[in-house]
DNA sequence: CTTAGGATCGCCT
DNA sequence: GGCGATCCTAAGC
């Protein structure tokens, strides 16, 4: 159980940080919802972009932290990470699952998908959902676009190892709301 | 319910 | 030239 009433503190190392955003709700221009999943990264971590040092790419995880940091996966998709640590450690979190909760009708046609269950259950879908772009790379996780609100009340958060990753597999970086419906995949 | 393959791009070897 | 911090669809059991 944690009561995550705090400020968010972005200098925090990211298993922290990703254990905090559990239940906090964040918004892109209005859309998103509350955060059931996610995953911490940092730079000693073989399974991290940054684990090979700054590169053009991962440029934003070297960045300040409470920054964007935005990533194309398979060529395909859009993958939003919070940079949190000290600035230019290369730390951040992927945020790996939202539970919908505004602009509902949005994400269904940027989904193509009426279930709200398989709206942001994925971090690809989230950056569809979300309208994440390489535009959002970088930018400030306090400017116009985005709103994080901390938790309410108590959350009950559960770990395990992460998932999609072929290194440093035994580390259980991934974070989740116990019991939600809007996981990517369930906790065992 | 589990598995396999394709899509498609930027970055690094 | 190869390979992902993925997703979707189709086929198999």
């Amino acid at each position: 159980m944690l009561l995550p009433s705090t400020p968010v503190d972005f200098l925090a190392p990211p298993p922290e940080l990703a254990r905090w955003l559990i239940g906090s709700t964040l918004l892109l221009d209005g859309v998103g919802g509350r955060i059931v999943e996610t995953e911490a990264y940092d730079r000693e971590d073989p399974a991290s972009h940054s684990f090979c040092g700054p590169t053009a790419r991962n440029a934003a995880m070297f960045g300040p932290p409470g920054h964007a940091y935005v990533y194309r996966s398979y060529g395909i998709h859009w993958c939003l990470n919070l940079v949190c640590g000290e600035a230019g450690h290369g730390a951040a979190v992927l945020i790996r699952a939202i539970e919908p909760l505004a602009g509902l009708e949005l994400m269904r046609e940027r989904r193509g998908l009426d279930d709200v269950r398989l709206l942001c259950a994925g971090p690809g879908r989230v950056g569809q959902a979300l309208g994440i772009t390489r535009e959002h790379n970088g930018l400030p996780i306090s400017a116009p676009h985005f709103m994080l609100q901390p938790a309410g009340g108590p959350v009950q958060v559960i770990y395990g190892a992460r998932i999609g990753i072929t290194k440093a597999v035994d580390q259980p970086w991934r974070f989740g709301l116990a019991g939600s419906a809007f996981l990517s995949r369930p906790f065992r």
